[in-house]
DNA sequence: TAAATCTACGATAACGTTTTCGTGTTGAAA
DNA sequence: TTTCAACACGAAAACGTTATCGTAGATTTA
C-alpha cells in the first residue's frame, strides 16, 4: 500500500518549498521552465492527485451536490437522479444522495447532515410527511445559510427558490380530454389525498377538463387513495379501495395520477371482467417500466424525469457559478413539457 | 442570509480562546463549568455545527461511502442502494454514487475523481464494459491507496476484497429445479454473455440442473442475448431474438436471468399463442416491480437487494473502522440467500 | 557604478477543526 | 513562607491546498 502522494512530499523529495510545487503544477509562470519539468515528471510519476477535501476546504466549495428524495425505488426518482448526474458530472460536480423515505425527520436529518459544509447546494422534491405537516423550517434555514436549493415535482410555494415542475393541471387537462375525445363518457380519476400537491393540481386538471366540455363534475368519480402507514399491506389497501369504485360506479375510463394507481386499477378491472380498452380505457401519469411493459401496455403521460433532472442541476450549477450576490435573485420555475405516449389502453380518437 | 458560525466567531464573540471553544463544546474537563455553559448556550443560539469538511481534512476520514454502479434505473440497483443508504446512514455515513452506465471510462473517472480524498471506501458493481475489457487497473491502483472496496452482484475473482454475491448457480440450479418438477419436460434458458459473470454462472446452475435430472442439453435451448451498442432499439432487437428462439424451438418452460428477459419472452410467448403457465413456464432472476405487476404475475427469484446493500455496507464501515492494519486481512465473501417467489407462470409442483 | 527591474523561488497565512503542550493563577501541603 | 499540584485556559501545530507577499541574486538601465 503506497500512501497518497501530497505537495509536501513532492516538496521534501525534490528539494524544492512546497508553494513551487503548488505553482509548478498549476504552470505558474513565477516557475522555470527547467523545474516545472522536473515537478510534472515526478508527479506523474507518483501518480499525484490534489485532495478534494483540502481543495473544498480552502475554495470554500465542494463541487457536489446533495440530492434529497423520497424514495429511491421509484422509476421517475431515478430518472431524475440519472439526469442530474449526467448534467453534474459533466461539469465536474459529484451528487451524494439522501432518502428521505417519505419522513419528515429523516429529511431533516438529511438536510442538516449535508447543510454542514458537505453539498454547495440542494436538489429536493419532499417528503409527503413534510407536506402533511407543513414544517418547513428546515428549508428556510438551509435557504438562509445561503445554501441555494432547487426544489422538483413536490415543490412548496412557500419556498422561495429555484424549481422545475411539470405544469400538471395542463397535463391532467390534456389526459382527460383526450379519453373524453375517445369516446369515453364517465370518465373517472384515482388520484392521491389533497395534501400532495401533484395529487391536488392533477386533480383540478380533470376537474377542469370535464367543465371544459360541459361535462357534470360526479364526487363518486374522483378516488382518493389514501396513504396506509404499514407498507406491507399497502398493495392490498390500494387494491380493495380500487376495486369497489370500480364496482359501484359506472366508469368507461379512468386517469391515474400515478403509474402505481392505473397498473392497480387495470389489473382490478380484468378481474371484473372488463376488456380493456373496449370498455374501460386507461391513461396514467408518469411514463415508467410498469407502464411499457404493463399488459396490455399502458397509455401514459410521460413527465420526462430525466430533463427534469439535468434541468435541476443545471438551474443549480448556474446559481453557484454565476459571479454571486445581488444580480439574481430572480428565481426561475421552469416546467419542462409532458407528452402522451399512446398505448394499447386507450382507444382512437373519434374525431378526424 | 446568516452565514455560519465557526469556532473562531464563536471565540470572538465570546473573548475566549479557539481552543477553549472546542474543548467547551467537546466537554473536556479541561473547561470549567461555567464557561462551558457560556459557550454551549452561544453555539445553541447560533446553531452552531462542526464543519464536516475541516473534520473530514483533520481526521483524514470522510465518512462518507462510494457507491458506483452500472445503471440506477433498474430496480435491483436502487434496491441496493437503499440498503445502503439505510445502514450507512443510520452508522453516521453518508453516500454519494457514481454511475458508470455500463461503460469502462466513466468508471474509472469515478473512481479516480472520489478517491481523491472524497470518500472512506467503495461499494461496486462493475460495468459490463469493464467485464468485457477485463481491464481493472483502476481497482487495483485504489485498493494499493489503502481504500477498501466491497463487490456485489458483478465481483472479479481477480480482486481481493469484501463481496457480496448470491449463489447464482445454486439459486439457479433451484429454478430449473422447480420448472422439472412442475412438470417441465423442455427447460429453455434466456441468458446474457458469457463475460457477464452472474449470466455465465446462471447458466452453469441451469446446465447443472439438467444433468442431475439426467435431461439432455440442448444447446439450442440456451438463448444468449447479445447486447446492443445503441440502446434505443435494444427492446425491439431483445424482442425478435426471443420470438425467433420460440418459433425454432420446442420449449415449455423457460428460465430468464433477468426480470426482462423474462417479461420479454412472456409477452412473446402470448403473441404466439401460448398460454401461460398451462403451455410454457417462466420464472425470472431478481424480484423487482415488473415481476410483480407482469401480466400473469411472474414467478421469480428474488435477489434480496437491499439486504445485499446493507450487508455490503455493514462490511466496508466495519473495515473502516477496525483499527487497522494486520489484524484482519482476511476478505470475507459473504452470499445472501434466494428464495423463489411463486406468483402465477409456474405450476404447482407435481409431487407430494 | 549605482539604481532599477526581473527572475525564480520561499515563507506565511488562510480555510475550520482537534489536540498537545505550555503557563499563569490559585489553593493546599510542607 | 516556600513548594507543588490542580485548575482553567491559550498558543501552536497539523491536515493539504492556494495565494499573497517578500527577497536574494541576476540582469538591465541610466
Amino acid at each position: 500500500m503506497r500512501q497518497k502522494p501530497t505537495l509536501k512530499i513532492i516538496a521534501k523529495e525534490l528539494d524544492v518549498s512546497v508553494s513551487t510545487v503548488s505553482k509548478a503544477l498549476r504552470d505558474s509562470k513565477e516557475i522555470s521552465d527547467e523545474t516545472k519539468e522536473k515537478v510534472r515528471a515526478f508527479a506523474k510519476l507518483y501518480n499525484y492527485k490534489p485532495n478534494n477535501i483540502a481543495l473544498s476546504l480552502k475554495n470554500k466549495k465542494t463541487k457536489t451536490l446533495g440530492v434529497i428524495i423520497p424514495e429511491i425505488v421509484h422509476h421517475f426518482f431515478t430518472t431524475v437522479i440519472s439526469g442530474i448526474e449526467d448534467y453534474a458530472n459533466s461539469h465536474g460536480y459529484n451528487v451524494i444522495v439522501g432518502l428521505s423515505n417519505e419522513s419528515f425527520d429523516k429529511e431533516v436529518i438529511n438536510l442538516e447532515m449535508l447543510a454542514n459544509g458537505s453539498i454547495d447546494g440542494f436538489i429536493i422534491s419532499v417528503a409527503k410527511e413534510t407536506l402533511a405537516l407543513k414544517d418547513y423550517h428546515h428549508l428556510f434555514e438551509t435557504i438562509d445559510q445561503g445554501i441555494p436549493i432547487v426544489m422538483f415535482d413536490r415543490v412548496l410555494d412557500e419556498i422561495i427558490c429555484d424549481k422545475i415542475v411539470v405544469d400538471d393541471i395542463a397535463t391532467s387537462r390534456k389526459a382527460v380530454q383526450k379519453l373524453i375525445d375517445s369516446g369515453a363518457k364517465k370518465v373517472g380519476i384515482i388520484t392521491t389525498e389533497d395534501y400532495v400537491s401533484v395529487g391536488r393540481l392533477r386533480t383540478k386538471g380533470y376537474v377542469e377538463a370535464l367543465q371544459f366540455n360541459d361535462i357534470d363534475l360526479n364526487e363518486n368519480l374522483i378516488l382518493k387513495i389514501e396513504d396506509k402507514k404499514k407498507p406491507q399491506d399497502e398493495l392490498l389497501h390500494l387494491e380493495s379501495q380500487i376495486k369497489n369504485y370500480l364496482k359501484h360506479n359506472e366508469i368507461d375510463a379512468i386517469f391515474a395520477v400515478n403509474e402505481l394507481y392505473a397498473i392497480t386499477a387495470m389489473k382490478a378491472a380484468r378481474e371484473l371482467g372488463f376488456s380493456i380498452p373496449q370498455d374501460i380505457q386507461f391513461i396514467g401519469f408518469t411514463d415508467g417500466v410498469l407502464s411499457k411493459h404493463a399488459f396490455p401496455p399502458l397509455t401514459t403521460v410521460s413527465q420526462h424525469g430525466k430533463a427534469m433532472g439535468s434541468q435541476a442541476a443545471k438551474l443549480l450549477i448556474n446559481r453557484l457559478e454565476s459571479t454571486d450576490e445581488t444580480e439574481d435573485e430572480n428565481y426561475k420555475t421552469v416546467v419542462v413539457e409532458t407528452d402522451i405516449i399512446e398505448r394499447e389502453t386507450t382507444l382512437n380518437s373519434n374525431e378526424s
